[in-house]
DNA sequence: GATGAATGAGGCTTCATTCAT
DNA sequence: GATGAATGAAGCCTCATTCAT
């Protein structure tokens, strides 16, 4: 596990590791790789639109590619299957709060700042894109199981940015000892649960009323006597 | 049942008028109520099996009478449309949570004690059913929107057996003032994250130790000091 | 191998046995067995008409659900594939050989007079469905290896009621002993190129004419000087 | 029709007018002959190869664009459509037969000899490239109607070589009187059979045993008395 | 009331062909 | 001359729904 600082350089490796893995399993017809990056980027914009919206199911090619504005043969050509399709939609999303939340840890050191920097990003790139969050929910399954495993890894892999920071905060003396990874489950699906309930949750309470009773409720529970009174310190000189 | 004012005064008219409703809303051809019962709940039984395996556009008209044992011409009898039997289907997972919880309750006074029973409860009919939970977060959508309308009420109503725990608690001063409803929702998604993350969590605890683990979370920061004290009076008395 | 009159009776059954191993490897959604025969055969005739002028490959399900009066849909209950469709036209086809031949062969019992029977009958049948016959040539590497199978051991089959009848005259020796299916394929195949050189050969002679010189032909090889006697004794006898 | 020796010499005039009346059909946008010569073998090669196996459905632009080692768009310079692939397929392999077998018939002079080794070559050359030469019966008719009768001639021109050979027979006394083009098809199709029927041939007999006993079967009704004892002394001289 | 055969619109996918580079 | 990315018409097949028995 990585150490109070250590996380993002920790990250992109990861990364590389997982796009190196994915890829090949998703074999285009055309070679120029750059050429390859763009049109799926395309293809899987329109896809992620039209899946939030509409669903997987409802969304016919033909959809996509008027919303891509290509042909339906050119997504054929960098795509075995409409399956294929979804599988990179969804790995898009995870790949945004990859992107984000080690970009909203950027410069901070203090353990404790970064564990809220990363559930507050976290919260707020879901909310960016929130339709395309309960698209994981609604469609993973609809993949083949050795796809649908991809995803998962996927998300384990984002889990283990917000690991990271629960586990720097217990190296500080700032958390109790606790089982790291269910408390990452409790941040993400806080994250989440915007997402998945939003029809509701808009309805009771802002985003930022929502991540920070959020992040209150989590910290009651995890913070030391130290880590209180150094989330106290926190507080009194923002 | 909670005292303090009169939310189960509520709940079971809102039963009574969700159900006035809804059943309008779904038509049958077939008069005797008796088998329109008998014959939905049989064909409800077969949809959310395969519901909750393949999903609902992978599940077919003649799976379900397949696997109900009835023909495809007989569901068309008891029911307009596939979207009808989605409904029914949804309708009738979230209506085990309604039934479930109460029953946990039953005898029970000390508010502390419902709400941990009624969260526990929760969890275990979401555990009992874990795939036809998760339908509700993949399905949900794929229903008209009116129709959409009908799921989210009735999630509302079952979300309000726990409000009233917790509204119970607030008032009897052993838990702090907090936006009840938010709560609830954390408390809900407590329950819905053990299926919907599963795959995973089944790997890192328990069923009784995620319970445990997550009313602690909870409590934490929901319980005030007389509260606290009443809980170690509790355990104590266990 | 049968003897000089048992051909007739040993057909029927191995008919059967084709059968009851051909029809469970075609499955119909539709249990009605008359049905099933009749819609079968209904497809089934407009598949080899069709397939026969444009072939398999320029003719689609739709064409054969117009030409056989039905829609697409119905022909999917019948049958899983427009492979399958290949299937049952080329053994039907193959099936009208089975049953021409030992009919033309009833009430004859001399060695001989049935070869030449069975020779002149299965030229006939080809030439009756001429077109359909070259279908098998054309299509049958079509269809995946093991129904290639079915076809080839319905084609032997079929070639058991000529080696038969060789197989009667050696054994009177009226024939030279010989390499019984060696030959019956000379006899297959003269039978077959009429309808595969059809174009040109129909210029060159009649049928009549065709199947006499090529009997002659045949015979010339075959006839021991006692067969020679017979066959004389049989023209005078004429 | 040419006599004993006058065979070689009528074949590649006629090979010449046959070429002339073709090429034109197919134009390529490549000026250049030799490259158009040698881009077309290269293409008809793959796409022999190919159509062979797959059939000529199933095999794609891209398929044999990708066996020949060229671009898709390369060979639309040399050929106008699929179906120019196909019928330059077809011709190349009925070029194989015209080309081999007045190879074996270079240096012999004696017609019975040479009947033999008509029949012999044609055998042999079909045997070298059996999937080949099934192709033509599989796939003249997906040419349209013009196109097949080049083809069609082609055939027939080939058959002039067997034929000559025939006819040389019956001007030396060795066969009797026959419908010359009629008995032609009989050592065609004898030739051709060893293709077609090949998955069952060859468990029943060698190549070379096939070819035997073929010629037996054709001479036994062809040799005059004469033809007869001139085989004997060609035979006792071997 | 129950059945299940029949329908056909509509989706996914392939592949011959074109054309800008 | 050569390339291969792009196109989109067309085919196979599925499946919700109907209706005659």
């Amino acid at each position: 596990m990585p150490k109070t600082d250590g996380i993002d350089r920790e990250a992109p490796p990861a990364d590389a590791v997982r796009d190196e893995s994915r890829n090949p399993t998703i074999k285009s017809q055309v070679s120029d790789a750059v050429l390859v990056q763009k049109r799926r980027a395309q293809i899987v914009a329109a896809a992620v639109k039209l899946f939030s919206v509409h669903g997987y199911y409802r969304t016919t090619i033909q959809d996509i590619a008027r919303e891509a504005g290509v042909s339906i043969g050119l997504i054929y050509q960098y795509v075995k299957d409409k399956d294929d399709v979804l599988l990179l939609s969804l790995l898009d999303v995870l790949e945004t709060y990859k992107r984000e939340i080690p970009r909203a840890l950027e410069g901070l050191t203090d353990p404790l700042v970064r564990f809220k920097a990363a559930v507050d990003a976290y919260c707020r790139v879901v909310d960016s894109r929130r339709e395309a969050g309960v698209l994981n929910y609604r469609s993973t399954k609809s993949l083949p199981r050795e796809r649908r495993e991809i995803v998962k890894q996927a998300e384990i892999e984002t889990n283990q940015l917000i690991a990271a920071c629960i586990q720097a905060c217990i190296e500080a003396g700032l958390f109790r000892a606790c089982n790291v990874e269910l408390v990452t489950y409790h941040c993400v699906m806080l994250a989440h649960s915007w997402a998945l309930k939003y029809w509701r949750l808009k309805e009771l309470c802002t985003l930022d009323g929502y991540i920070e009773e959020g992040l209150e409720f989590i910290l009651a529970s995890l913070l030391t006597p130290t880590g209180r009174q150094h989330a106290e310190t926190l507080a009194g000189s923002r």
